[in-house]
DNA sequence: CCAGTATGTTGTCACAGGCAACAAAACCCT
DNA sequence: AGGGTTTTGTTGCCTGTGACAACATACTGG
């Protein structure tokens, strides 16, 4: 089946250039996500021609993205060549939150070679883009010569207008209409790409984890600043007209006066609540898998219902992002799990019960998968992303050259 | 700002076929949505030379897809030939609903040049198909010679598996996993396809309508069977795994017991209800248009409660929608308009306190455009797509052929 | 060691769109 | 009216990309 309107870029014409760089892109992003794949699994699944597949390779090459190593021999013909994403090109990526900015180093294939956090205490956007500048100067340094920085991916939890890197609104960080992307960049001279924290853990999950190869995905974090949520639709990110769309924890589920941290009523976010679960387990503050075991095991009344009620909410707003996005699978992340892990039954019942049979008879319903890479490797794939999307004329940055002062 | 992940068909390689695939569907697609562009307003949004697009007009005229006629010469420089979308090549569209049948021909420049109702009262799937080929044997009859026919296209308001045409369920009708599609192809020899008729809606009002030219749309119509929505993103229509997405009528949004058609609790449906104001109307049955005029002048207490109710629940409906999808309009059609109308102070104010405001800052609220001809171009899209997806090599069907029996 | 199979490489070819030069058809100004 | 200006259509040539076929290469298996 195919598609339908067909609106903006659909709309141009294409020369024989966008042949190659869409080409070049498609093998490219293959090769990324796959982290190596052989050159005859290149030619099946692109369906490009042998030679064709060898020359856009021998390019990928030269721009020092992609590397060839021999096969190691394993069936009958001729072993075909490995073609693997250069490790010695590399994102940054960085996720503020309230109480640390993480830095991450990522490699083209998709690993995280370091990873640093910086505890700090409600920082201001100022502070926590000096934080990150300065672990990115010093990561900056202990990479290995050669290697080439893509640029800089800033997870973020609250809404982000992801064309100009400014965050309108996050709550927790008390962070109201400010610049962080053009800051960073000015800190670091790189560029830098913003996104909201979940939307980039659903483009993890997909690329790398539990919602691998599946192209119409919801996906749920809930964490001690709210509930966040990621949604991909035929193998595109939602991000609405701006970038505020996927706001899934501020869906509107009952016609409770709660109020979540955004101050609307009656939201997922205001009834499915970390702190609920803190309180009534006696937590002054837990990790989440301190919390998850205290779910886990927890055998009294009062947290029993505490678990029903919320699980039974949880379910509810499944089931309204079942009916409206038929997805194929959704992905649970946070302290959540420990409700799906607990209540699966009562959670499956609930899901059926507030949701269309059509709908809601093939969705599968998964954990996370990637655990605390999840949010660096997503971030990475907003330069990454650029990249793939030009590889021959997208820039990239020397790792010895120093960064200039703003 | 791009895109992200990419996946499926956008993972395969292109070859020189495809270019000219595409540059010919783009120049199709634009003439059908505008009617009549000239070649220098062609050359001028697609990019592409104009020597390309002489040669790629010329390749659309000879099969028969447009036609050119001299200017009406308007200003400094040679007048530019005015490319127009041939009224030779045409589309049924079907409407099934529980009090009638509709069936519609629209031409490739998006007329509806024949429409046909045919009452009749709740009918079977097959008494429903054998209605539709009826009135299309007798309106393929009246084509002017030479007309060439694409296919067919249903809208279904119900749950439609878009890949078969099979309708899982439409509960007003009491259709249960009926393959209307294949039934319908069965009777004419023509192709069909089907899809949720507020889908299909919301693609029309993209394209001729109120929506017209954006990219990020929610629609939503309320009529007699209930409330359906559509949604385009990125000008790509949602449609979920299996084509059930879009279900926007059946969102939770209130802890209430009420039910709505699909037997689900605290629904959009189940509070905002056509068949409450007929009951405090007193009208036993009423067209929108008298049923709008009671709103727009109903000045008792009890009324105007129910008035404000209603409103209310919209609002939290339209306030969720904002937040998942980030739309840039939401189009309104059916009995809600009155609502609109009526209480539009009321509505945005609910909106607005009931979704983020960096979503709901910029998010217009319009009536549908298109009346009662909606559906029929809506559905007309259908086949279209499919011609205009691949222009050189879609058959299309003479109306002069006598259609194969079964 | 040879047949069989799968893959990489090379040179040729077809074909799409870009480009430049020219022709054509309008407007504008004197 | 007529030449200058502007815009557009047409034509022929060129470039570059992927397809294709033929050949070379590298492995398995008997």
């Amino acid at each position: 089946m195919s598609n339908p309107i067909s609106h903006g870029a659909n709309m141009l014409g294409q020369n024989r250039d966008d042949v190659r760089q869409h080409n070049l892109s498609a093998l490219l992003r293959m090769i990324h996500q796959a982290g190596t794949l052989s050159r005859s699994q290149l030619t099946a699944s692109s369906g490009l021609n042998r030679s064709t597949i060898s020359d856009l390779v021998t390019e990928l090459q030269e721009l020092g993205l992609v590397f060839e190593t021999e096969a190691s021999a394993a069936g009958v013909g001729r072993p075909s060549l490995q073609v693997s994403a250069s490790d010695q090109v590399v994102a940054f990526s960085v996720n503020t939150d309230v109480d640390a900015v993480t830095v991450g180093v990522v490699t083209l294939a998709g690993e995280v070679i370091a990873k640093r956090r910086e505890p700090t205490n409600q920082p201001t956007a100022e502070k926590a883009a000096a934080i990150a500048a300065k672990v990115i100067a010093s990561l900056r340094a202990e990479l290995k010569p050669g290697t080439r920085i893509v640029g800089i991916g800033v997870a973020v939890p609250g809404q982000v207008r992801v064309a100009d890197g400014v965050i309108r609104l996050a709550p927790h960080l008390g962070w109201v209409e400010v610049p962080f992307g053009p800051m960073l960049s000015q800190l670091t001279g790189l560029p830098v790409f913003c996104d909201n924290d979940a939307s980039l853990g659903c483009v993890a999950e997909i690329i790398y984890g539990n919602a691998k190869g599946f192209s119409d995905v919801v996906f749920l974090f809930a964490g001690s600043g709210g509930i966040g949520g990621g949604v991909v639709i035929n193998g595109l990110q939602l991000r609405g007209t701006a970038g505020y769309a996927g706001e899934l924890g501020h869906v509107r589920i009952a016609s409770s006066k709660e109020k979540d941290y955004s101050g609307l009523e009656g939201t997922l976010e205001s009834l499915v609540r970390r702190n609920d679960f803190l309180e009534t387990f006696k937590l002054f503050a837990a990790t989440d898998e301190e919390l998850l075991l205290e779910i886990s095991r927890s055998n009294n009344a009062k947290a029993q219902k505490l678990i029903e009620n919320q699980t039974d909410s949880l379910a509810a707003a499944l089931g309204t992002f079942v009916n409206i996005f038929n997805p194929q699978v959704i992905i649970l992340g946070g302290f959540i799990t420990g409700l799906f892990a607990k209540e699966q039954q009562r959670l499956l019942a609930g899901l059926k019960y507030n949701s269309l049979a059509a709908a809601n008879e093939r969705v599968l319903i998964r954990e996370s998968g990637l655990g605390s890479n999840m949010l660096m490797i997503g971030a990475a794939e907003l330069p990454f992303n650029e990249l793939i999307t030009r590889p021959s004329t997208t820039a990239l940055v020397s790792a010895k050259v120093k960064a200039p002062k703003a």
